[in-house]
DNA sequence: ATTGGTCTGTGCATAGCGAC
DNA sequence: GTCGCTATGCACAGACCAAT
Protein backbone atom coordinates (compact mmCIF):
# COMPACT_ATOMS: atom_id res chain seq x y z
CA UNK A 1 0.00 0.00 0.00
CA UNK A 2 1.53 3.16 -1.33
CA UNK A 3 2.14 5.72 1.77
CA UNK A 4 -0.13 8.53 1.85
CA UNK A 5 0.97 12.14 2.13
CA UNK A 6 -0.36 14.30 4.40
CA UNK A 7 -1.28 17.17 2.29
CA UNK A 8 -3.12 14.85 0.01
CA UNK A 9 -6.03 14.15 2.72
CA UNK A 10 -9.18 15.42 3.04
CA UNK A 11 -9.98 17.25 5.71
CA UNK A 12 -10.54 20.56 6.84
CA UNK A 13 -11.00 22.37 10.31
CA UNK A 14 -13.93 24.65 11.26
CA UNK A 15 -14.12 27.44 13.66
CA UNK A 16 -16.02 30.35 14.07
CA UNK A 17 -15.51 33.65 16.21
CA UNK A 18 -19.38 33.22 17.12
CA UNK A 19 -18.66 29.88 18.76
CA UNK A 20 -15.27 30.03 19.94
CA UNK A 21 -15.44 27.34 22.46
CA UNK A 22 -15.76 25.38 19.49
CA UNK A 23 -13.23 23.53 17.23
CA UNK A 24 -14.23 20.72 14.87
CA UNK A 25 -11.95 18.69 12.57
CA UNK A 26 -13.36 16.86 9.53
CA UNK A 27 -11.31 13.96 8.09
CA UNK A 28 -11.83 11.46 5.33
CA UNK A 29 -10.62 8.36 4.16
CA UNK A 30 -7.17 9.33 6.15
CA UNK A 31 -4.30 6.98 6.81
CA UNK A 32 -1.93 9.45 8.68
CA UNK A 33 -1.15 8.06 11.86
CA UNK A 34 -0.38 10.55 14.86
CA UNK A 35 2.33 10.49 17.80
CA UNK A 36 1.57 10.35 21.37
CA UNK A 37 -0.05 14.31 22.19
CA UNK A 38 -2.36 16.53 23.92
CA UNK A 39 -4.72 18.52 23.46
CA UNK A 40 -5.87 21.78 25.99
CA UNK A 41 -9.75 20.78 25.15
CA UNK A 42 -11.99 17.98 25.63
CA UNK A 43 -12.61 15.83 22.52
CA UNK A 44 -15.40 14.19 21.64
CA UNK A 45 -14.67 12.24 18.57
CA UNK A 46 -16.99 10.52 15.50
CA UNK A 47 -16.11 7.43 13.72
CA UNK A 48 -17.59 7.37 10.53
CA UNK A 49 -15.69 4.92 8.98
CA UNK A 50 -13.21 2.45 9.06
CA UNK A 51 -11.25 1.85 12.30
CA UNK A 52 -9.34 3.84 14.31
CA UNK A 53 -6.54 2.26 17.09
CA UNK A 54 -6.06 4.74 20.12
CA UNK A 55 -3.38 4.77 22.62
CA UNK A 56 -5.31 5.86 25.64
CA UNK A 57 -4.65 5.97 29.15
CA UNK A 58 -2.00 3.58 29.03
CA UNK A 59 -3.58 0.88 26.51
CA UNK A 60 -4.56 0.42 23.44
CA UNK A 61 -8.24 0.60 22.45
CA UNK A 62 -10.12 -0.09 19.35
CA UNK A 63 -13.16 2.71 18.18
CA UNK A 64 -14.81 1.33 15.42
CA UNK A 65 -17.62 2.89 13.01
CA UNK A 66 -20.87 4.31 14.63
CA UNK A 67 -18.94 5.10 17.71
CA UNK A 68 -18.44 8.24 19.68
CA UNK A 69 -14.70 8.24 21.65
CA UNK A 70 -13.94 10.68 24.81
CA UNK A 71 -10.87 11.93 25.73
CA UNK A 72 -9.97 14.42 28.44
CA UNK A 73 -8.65 17.25 28.32
CA UNK A 74 -4.80 17.09 28.75
CA UNK A 75 -4.68 13.45 28.11
CA UNK A 76 -1.94 12.01 25.92
CA UNK A 77 -3.19 9.96 23.65
CA UNK A 78 -2.25 9.21 20.43
CA UNK A 79 -5.10 7.44 16.99
CA UNK A 80 -2.98 5.35 14.33
CA UNK A 81 -5.26 3.24 11.68
CA UNK A 82 -5.14 -0.42 12.08
CA UNK A 83 -3.62 -2.37 9.27
CA UNK A 84 -2.62 0.60 7.25
CA UNK A 85 -6.51 0.86 6.31
CA UNK A 86 -8.34 4.59 5.66
CA UNK A 87 -10.82 5.74 8.52
CA UNK A 88 -13.22 8.83 8.17
CA UNK A 89 -14.15 10.78 11.61
CA UNK A 90 -15.17 13.89 13.20
CA UNK A 91 -13.40 15.32 15.95
CA UNK A 92 -14.71 18.00 18.23
CA UNK A 93 -12.45 20.02 20.37
CA UNK A 94 -14.81 21.53 23.59
CA UNK A 95 -12.92 24.67 25.39
CA UNK A 96 -11.91 23.36 28.73
CA UNK A 97 -13.55 26.23 30.65
CA UNK A 98 -16.71 26.14 28.78
CA UNK A 99 -16.89 22.60 29.39
CA UNK A 100 -16.17 23.41 33.38
CA UNK A 101 -19.14 25.97 33.06
CA UNK A 102 -21.19 23.44 31.91
CA UNK A 103 -20.54 20.81 34.32
CA UNK A 104 -20.90 22.61 37.26
CA UNK A 105 -23.96 23.74 36.30
CA UNK A 106 -24.75 19.82 35.85
CA UNK A 107 -23.42 18.93 39.10
CA UNK A 108 -24.20 22.06 41.62
CA UNK A 109 -20.90 22.79 42.68
CA UNK A 110 -17.85 24.47 41.18
CA UNK A 111 -15.61 22.17 39.32
CA UNK A 112 -11.98 22.76 39.25
CA UNK A 113 -11.73 19.65 37.08
CA UNK A 114 -13.29 16.99 35.09
CA UNK A 115 -12.59 13.50 33.89
CA UNK A 116 -14.43 10.58 31.64
CA UNK A 117 -15.30 7.41 32.91
CA UNK A 118 -16.16 5.92 29.26
CA UNK A 119 -13.59 5.93 25.89
CA UNK A 120 -15.86 4.48 23.57
CA UNK A 121 -19.75 4.75 23.60
CA UNK A 122 -21.95 2.97 20.99
CA UNK A 123 -25.45 4.66 21.27
CA UNK A 124 -26.93 5.17 17.78
CA UNK A 125 -29.44 8.23 18.70
CA UNK A 126 -25.98 9.82 20.40
CA UNK A 127 -24.18 9.45 16.85
CA UNK A 128 -27.03 10.96 14.94
CA UNK A 129 -27.10 14.00 16.71
CA UNK A 130 -23.26 14.10 16.57
CA UNK A 131 -23.71 14.18 13.21
CA UNK A 132 -26.61 16.58 12.69
CA UNK A 133 -24.59 18.97 15.25
CA UNK A 134 -21.47 18.63 12.45
CA UNK A 135 -23.88 19.26 9.57
CA UNK A 136 -25.53 22.02 11.03
CA UNK A 137 -21.78 23.72 11.92
CA UNK A 138 -20.83 23.05 8.36
CA UNK A 139 -24.03 24.55 7.00
CA UNK A 140 -23.90 27.92 9.17
CA UNK A 141 -27.25 27.10 11.05
CA UNK A 142 -24.98 28.29 14.34
CA UNK A 143 -28.39 28.74 16.44
CA UNK A 144 -29.20 25.28 16.16
CA UNK A 145 -25.74 23.86 16.11
CA UNK A 146 -25.69 25.43 19.62
CA UNK A 147 -28.87 24.35 20.79
CA UNK A 148 -27.97 20.79 19.64
CA UNK A 149 -24.13 21.00 21.17
CA UNK A 150 -26.32 21.86 24.76
CA UNK A 151 -28.56 18.56 24.35
CA UNK A 152 -25.35 16.40 23.49
CA UNK A 153 -23.13 17.70 26.06
CA UNK A 154 -26.21 17.66 28.71
CA UNK A 155 -26.12 13.90 27.88
CA UNK A 156 -23.12 13.11 27.74
CA UNK A 157 -21.52 14.93 30.99
CA UNK A 158 -24.23 13.44 32.87
CA UNK A 159 -23.94 10.01 31.37
CA UNK A 160 -20.06 9.95 31.60
CA UNK A 161 -18.33 12.64 33.27
CA UNK A 162 -17.06 13.06 36.74
CA UNK A 163 -16.01 15.86 38.73
CA UNK A 164 -11.72 15.37 39.69
CA UNK A 165 -9.25 16.90 40.20
CA UNK A 166 -7.04 18.86 37.30
CA UNK A 167 -4.21 17.91 39.45
CA UNK A 168 -5.61 14.22 40.58
CA UNK A 169 -2.69 11.99 41.31
CA UNK A 170 -0.08 14.30 40.03
CA UNK A 171 2.81 14.92 42.54
CA UNK A 172 4.43 17.59 43.83
CA UNK A 173 7.80 17.09 41.61
CA UNK A 174 5.56 16.86 38.18
CA UNK A 175 3.35 19.85 38.98
CA UNK A 176 6.60 21.67 39.36
CA UNK A 177 7.78 20.58 36.30
CA UNK A 178 5.04 21.40 34.39
CA UNK A 179 4.66 25.23 35.99
CA UNK A 180 8.63 25.58 35.21
CA UNK A 181 8.02 24.44 31.82
CA UNK A 182 5.24 26.21 31.24
CA UNK A 183 7.02 29.46 32.71
CA UNK A 184 8.78 30.11 29.52
CA UNK A 185 7.87 28.25 26.67
CA UNK A 186 10.72 29.94 24.52
CA UNK A 187 13.55 29.30 26.52
CA UNK A 188 12.29 26.00 29.37
CA UNK A 189 15.01 25.22 31.45
CA UNK A 190 16.89 22.29 30.69
CA UNK A 191 16.37 18.82 32.60
CA UNK A 192 19.52 19.48 34.13
CA UNK A 193 18.42 22.60 35.34
CA UNK A 194 15.13 21.15 36.57
CA UNK A 195 16.99 17.95 38.30
CA UNK A 196 19.23 20.38 40.05
CA UNK A 197 16.16 21.94 41.62
CA UNK A 198 14.79 19.73 42.56
CA UNK A 199 17.52 17.43 44.31
CA UNK A 200 17.07 14.33 41.87
CA UNK A 201 18.79 12.77 39.04
CA UNK A 202 17.64 13.57 35.81
CA UNK A 203 16.05 10.37 34.91
CA UNK A 204 14.62 10.19 37.92
CA UNK A 205 12.61 13.53 36.91
CA UNK A 206 11.75 12.09 33.83
CA UNK A 207 10.65 8.68 35.52
CA UNK A 208 8.35 10.87 37.59
CA UNK A 209 7.04 13.19 35.15
CA UNK A 210 6.27 10.26 32.67
CA UNK A 211 4.59 8.02 34.79
CA UNK A 212 2.25 11.12 35.86
CA UNK A 213 1.94 12.78 32.66
CA UNK A 214 2.52 9.66 30.23
CA UNK A 215 4.97 11.81 28.23
CA UNK A 216 8.79 12.77 29.02
CA UNK A 217 8.99 16.35 29.96
CA UNK A 218 10.30 17.56 26.09
CA UNK A 219 7.45 15.57 24.52
CA UNK A 220 5.32 17.71 26.77
CA UNK A 221 6.89 21.29 26.33
CA UNK A 222 7.26 20.55 22.58
CA UNK A 223 3.04 19.49 22.67
CA UNK A 224 2.45 22.51 24.52
CA UNK A 225 4.16 24.82 22.19
CA UNK A 226 2.51 23.30 19.17
CA UNK A 227 -0.89 24.15 20.87
CA UNK A 228 0.79 27.49 21.63
CA UNK A 229 1.31 27.96 17.79
CA UNK A 230 -2.05 26.81 16.56
CA UNK A 231 -3.81 29.64 18.56
CA UNK A 232 -1.91 32.12 16.73
CA UNK A 233 -2.13 30.43 13.42
CA UNK A 234 -5.71 30.60 14.43
CA UNK A 235 -5.34 34.77 15.40
CA UNK A 236 -3.78 35.45 11.97
CA UNK A 237 -0.12 34.89 12.52
CA UNK A 238 2.07 33.71 9.60
CA UNK A 239 3.60 30.42 9.89
CA UNK A 240 7.66 31.65 10.62
CA UNK A 241 6.15 34.15 13.33
CA UNK A 242 3.97 31.43 15.20
CA UNK A 243 6.67 29.19 15.28
CA UNK A 244 9.26 31.87 16.23
CA UNK A 245 7.24 32.93 18.92
CA UNK A 246 6.55 29.71 20.76
CA UNK A 247 9.96 28.93 20.82
CA UNK A 248 10.66 26.98 17.53
CA UNK A 249 14.01 28.78 16.25
CA UNK A 250 14.21 26.48 12.91
CA UNK A 251 10.67 26.75 10.83
CA UNK A 252 11.62 23.61 9.25
CA UNK A 253 11.46 21.52 12.40
CA UNK A 254 8.26 23.01 13.76
CA UNK A 255 6.48 21.83 10.27
CA UNK A 256 7.87 18.41 11.02
CA UNK A 257 6.45 18.35 14.51
CA UNK A 258 3.29 20.37 13.65
CA UNK A 259 2.70 17.09 11.27
CA UNK A 260 3.71 14.60 13.58
CA UNK A 261 0.95 16.01 16.45
CA UNK A 262 -1.72 16.80 13.86
CA UNK A 263 -1.28 15.07 11.13
CA UNK A 264 -1.79 18.39 9.27
CA UNK A 265 0.53 20.85 7.72
CA UNK A 266 0.45 24.30 9.78
CA UNK A 267 -0.64 25.83 6.34
CA UNK A 268 -3.54 23.32 5.79
CA UNK A 269 -4.36 24.44 9.61
CA UNK A 270 -4.71 28.00 9.20
CA UNK A 271 -5.99 28.21 5.53
CA UNK A 272 -9.10 26.45 7.10
CA UNK A 273 -9.56 29.50 9.03
CA UNK A 274 -10.74 30.81 5.87
CA UNK A 275 -13.54 28.52 5.61
CA UNK A 276 -15.00 29.24 8.80
CA UNK A 277 -14.05 32.72 10.44
CA UNK A 278 -15.71 35.75 9.78
CA UNK A 279 -18.11 35.08 7.40
C1' DA B 1 6.18 31.54 0.52
C1' DT B 2 5.73 26.95 1.78
C1' DT B 3 7.09 22.34 2.30
C1' DG B 4 10.23 18.98 3.20
C1' DG B 5 14.91 16.55 2.66
C1' DT B 6 19.78 15.98 4.44
C1' DC B 7 23.48 16.49 7.67
C1' DT B 8 25.96 17.25 12.18
C1' DG B 9 26.47 18.00 17.05
C1' DT B 10 24.10 17.75 21.30
C1' DG B 11 20.89 16.57 24.69
C1' DC B 12 17.38 13.36 25.91
C1' DA B 13 15.16 8.84 26.64
C1' DT B 14 15.68 4.37 27.82
C1' DA B 15 17.35 -0.05 29.37
C1' DG B 16 19.98 -2.67 32.44
C1' DC B 17 22.01 -3.30 36.68
C1' DG B 18 22.89 -2.89 41.56
C1' DA B 19 21.96 -0.86 46.17
C1' DC B 20 18.77 0.23 49.62
C1' DG C 1 9.35 -0.25 44.67
C1' DT C 2 12.46 3.55 44.30
C1' DC C 3 16.62 5.59 43.19
C1' DG C 4 21.43 6.25 41.28
C1' DC C 5 24.75 5.15 37.79
C1' DT C 6 26.24 3.99 33.16
C1' DA C 7 26.01 3.08 28.29
C1' DT C 8 23.82 3.59 24.13
C1' DG C 9 20.72 4.79 20.60
C1' DC C 10 17.65 8.18 19.13
C1' DA C 11 15.37 12.57 18.48
C1' DC C 12 15.96 17.20 18.21
C1' DA C 13 17.89 21.86 16.98
C1' DG C 14 19.88 24.34 13.69
C1' DA C 15 21.66 25.18 9.23
C1' DC C 16 21.29 24.74 4.56
C1' DC C 17 19.21 23.69 0.35
C1' DA C 18 15.84 22.09 -3.31
C1' DA C 19 11.31 21.50 -5.12
C1' DT C 20 6.81 23.25 -5.71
Amino acid sequence: MAAQSVRSVEQEYWRHNDLPHIELRSTRQSRIGYKAHLHQALSIGAIEQGTTCVNYGGAERLAHAGELVLIDPEAVHSCNPVDGHSRSYHMLYLDNTWCLNRLSALFGQPLSGFCCDRFAIKDPLLFTQYLSLVELLHSGQLNQAETLLDGLTVTLFSRYCSPASSDIDQREITHYIRLRLLENLVTPPSLTDLAEELHLRPETLIRIFYKDVGITPKAFINNVRIERAKLLLRQGESIVDAAQQTGFSDQSHFHKLFVLNNAATPRQYQLSRSISDNN
